[in-house]
DNA sequence: CTGAAAGCGCTAACAT
DNA sequence: ATGTTAGCGCTTTCAG
């Protein structure tokens, strides 16, 4: 920076006072012990030399810099800028500065932004991760690290954190197709590794089980990722076990939208051959043709909590650790519909027995 | 942060050395000046303890403190996680910090991040938007805050740039339906606040002309913000205008993400009754039924560029500023076909006369 | 080759 | 009510 900064001494200076004193008066919590005339004439002489305080050398006094640490495991994925905007504007509006980072799902990136994130002396740590790095978060509970999980809980019931009901939702699911008769349901997981979705794949066989509904493992697919070459990869993976069935659920709307070009190809149309189900009520749910049927998890409000709950943490450290879980809802659109009298996922396979339908 | 940290001193008073020698060994650069015994000895020591250099301190001595602002104006905009993708991978590598910030098309916004990150002693800045505020810029300028825009340029050409050749795209577009055939051509601009969707207008207008098509005031509609309701707000406008249209195009895939419902609730088939584009080649373009065709435009790259170009401000200020206009290239998909032999993007007005087609 | 000492800008005892 | 002083952790002259 080539430019000068105006410090607290060139104040000091210009209005004949010591730097300590300018000190006090800049700040609100200690102004009072100050004669009003210096206040003023200090205040005046700040502002017309545009003082701006060097947060670098209050950070090295005070230990605190302002900033959080923000950690999202990929941020195309639309549910985190809709985390991030709950979480950057009540942190904004406590004066923090959040610095946002991106770890690919990567364990090892993950540990090492966060490292930086220390390494900068980050005041507090939200980690929006299926997924996250347990030595990472250790270490940060170790040396008091004030840390807020968000998308999943953790073991350690001294880290709190803000989640969903995920089971909850992929009942909400399965409860509305059975209700539509639908008896052969297949389903495509997302990645085992993240807690949320991988609670969405036993909920949806939880709920299966619970409607009486065959759990057949061949209607069971699983996505490395959540991209919509997966979700066309698993869909083609389905159609060619030529087993039947009449509802296609996913563990994502980016899921589901990679199977719709896939499902027109094959001539099946949604939802009258086959109805269709996406999760997290992204902007896909009403950008595909047809519209999507899906589990809306208010995402926004998610990282509004979590900010809330990081700023507790810094400010009453001993305060009782807080977990919150928030329940999603059922939105239902046009892609789900009760199913065909003969199934037809199944073009290929005409001699699969069709279930019978309510 | 309860936990204490393991200072230069910690390591000096264990290796029986002072500070100074350790400093020195622990940095790259003048490790050669110390005794290899010795540097060894300290080295090993540091690795023992965990030592993790206090960037506060370092930043307070040097006024360096390795972090990169990147201000984006929405990061639910695909196209901006993908130029943000590209700014961090390579500032991460050369070793720099990259902290995001997003202003919500909010010119008042963008100045209190800039001044935040500035007070936080950011070393350079990155600039992502179409619309930014020209006193934040001129004030970095003067400073001496190494800048770079990227997504526009700026009248004054001391400050670096990555832009994208927007008439360019918007000509290919252009020429592409004209190619067809279409002669009626409706256009809903994005907000001309910024200087991309300003020249795609520009840009198209132009194109028109040059293609002797009539420019018909009528059929040009103008978007606040770039969302799917903007676009489905303007397609009805356009639809009410009762003017005959064979192709629609707009400023971006999320405003034509907008259209498709509404076309086909007016009956409307797209690419046989009315052909139809996007713009930027996001996931929307191949999400969509049909997929889109639009303008490829390489985000990440120009990311890449505009992280490139401030790393050399900052090694090289006294280097001539470059300023890079990176071009689109049209990708064709399904959206577009010749126009159909009547047009029936106005049903409703079956007097118009239908414009012959070659 | 290594140590001593100063100082980046600020805050917070401790004096007066 | 204000000034003095010390020090946060580090780098960097300047001596030796």
């Amino acid at each position: 920076m080539v430019f000068q900064r105006v410090t607290l001494k060139d104040i000091a200076d210009r209005t004949g006072v010591h730097t300590s004193t300018v000190s006090r008066v800049l700040n609100p919590d200690r102004r009072a012990m100050v004669s009003v005339e210096i206040a003023e004439r200090i205040l005046a002489v700040a502002e017309e030399l545009g003082y701006r305080p060097n947060t670098i050398a209050y950070g090295l006094k005070t230990n605190r810099t302002g900033s959080i640490g923000v950690v999202v495991p990929d941020i195309s994925n639309p549910v985190f800028p809709e985390t991030v905007q709950g979480i950057e504007d009540v942190l904004i509006a406590a004066g923090y500065t959040p610095i946002l980072a991106n770890s690919d799902h990567a364990a090892d990136r993950e540990r090492i932004i966060v490292e930086n994130m220390r390494d900068q002396h980050i005041d507090g740590l939200i980690v929006a991760s299926g997924s996250p790095h347990g030595a990472v978060l250790m270490a940060c509970k170790e040396d008091g690290v004030p840390l807020v999980l968000i998308h999943r809980t953790w073991d350690d019931p001294d880290i709190p954190s803000v989640s969903y009901e995920e089971k909850l939702g992929a009942h909400l699911i399965i409860d509305h197709l059975a209700g539509l008769g639908h008896r052969d349901i297949a389903y495509i997981a997302g990645p085992l590794d993240s807690a949320a979705t991988r609670d969405r794949y036993f909920g949806t066989r939880e709920a299966l089980e619970q409607h009486g509904l065959r759990e057949n493992s061949n209607l069971f697919t699983f996505a490395d990722a959540i991209t919509e070459e997966e979700g066309e990869r698993c869909c083609r993976e389905l159609l060619q076990t030529k087993e039947p069935f009449t509802a296609l659920v996913t563990a994502h709307d980016i899921l589901t939208a990679g199977c719709i070009g896939l499902l027109a190809e094959s001539g099946l149309r949604v939802p009258e051959d086959l109805s269709l189900t996406g999760y997290n009520n992204t902007s896909y749910a009403t950008m595909l043709t047809p519209t999507l049927t899906t589990v809306h998890i208010p995402h926004y409000d998610g990282g509004v909590e979590a900010a809330r709950l990081l700023l507790d943490r810094i400010e009453n450290p001993t305060a009782p650790v807080r977990r919150l879980r928030i329940s999603p809802t059922l939105v239902i659109r046009n892609s789900t519909a009760p199913p065909p009298p003969r199934p037809r996922a199944q073009i290929e396979s005409p001699d699969s027995a069709p279930i019978s339908v309510k």
